[in-house]
DNA sequence: ATTCACGTTTACGTAAACGTCAATCAGCGC
DNA sequence: GCGCTGATTGACGTTTACGTAAACGTGAAT
């Protein structure tokens, strides 16, 4: 009877290893009402739940969302249970923040067109340089799109 | 002779006024590198581009990204110019960019995914309200998708 | 018994991105 | 001339999201 293979909890160590992140990132999650593993004595021992928590709260951060937001988040996920006054208030929030993800979801459209044009400029820059080096550029550096 | 219709240079409130953003905030921006707009004695006066420029800063900050590296992205659009060896290197950072865009956007559609679970589950919660109220709740909270 | 790898709390430090004054100036409307 | 509006430059304050160091506990290995 020695350690369970793939393991059903994890230390604080491990799973910010995992994740790319320190322990003093995960207790102050934990601080900020993020994440609250369970205790052995004094030590933190985490749960898938708590892992599935931390991959949303990661899952935010690249999203660039400050953690009160994350917060407001993964609550949501709980709170499909409450009053009335409280789902509806949900759904409401969840509005918002389907309104925030579209809007980002268009950022990231625009920025994605824009790198492959600036891409294309270099890369031509760049053949032509190969072909007759020492040509002064030629390529007028368009203004940015206006989207 | 008259004021020109939808002017061509902007005052530092009026862009604020446009994009929401505070007199402050732009002259940080300023400071940060991220504009520089032309000078009529001490006031700043901002022409279309540096409208553009603030709009692609916008961009960045929905995106969630740092200003320097909104400032790296901005200086990209105009360094299609230059060495070889800036050039390519260029591109690199142009492929890091892409990747870090993909990996929002596949965010995204998580959350997309996530939101419109969880207001599924409101929705049903509030319906089975109207029905029969006072039942006490029976929908289990699956644990969150694992993506 | 001691060392060592990990983990803990407490506390202070810090970088980023502004907010918030205060003092000052410049044009204009009367 | 005088007041009002809008702009400018400091300078200091604030919030967020951790980093960093100090001082201590603890179980396993030597």
């Amino acid at each position: 009877m020695t350690a369970p293979e793939s393991s059903d909890t994890f230390s604080i160590s491990e799973l910010g290893k995992e994740f790319g992140i320190t322990a003093r990132a995960m207790r102050f999650y934990e601080d900020k009402g993020l994440l609250c593993p369970a205790r052995n004595g004094q030590r933190r021992i985490y749960s898938r739940a708590d892992r599935t928590r931390l991959k949303l709260v990661m899952r935010g951060r690249r999203l660039g969302w400050p953690l009160d937001e994350i917060r407001a988040v993964i609550d949501m996920y709980d709170t499909s249970e409450g009053e009335l006054k409280q789902l509806e208030y949900t759904c409401e929030k969840i509005s918002e923040r389907r309104e925030r993800l579209l809007q980002q979801q268009r950022d990231i459209e625009s920025s994605l067109r824009d790198m492959q044009e600036i891409e294309q400029r270099c890369r031509n820059r760049i053949e032509q340089m190969n072909i007759k080096p020492n040509t002064p550029a030629s390529s007028k550096p368009e203004p940015a799109r206006d989207e």
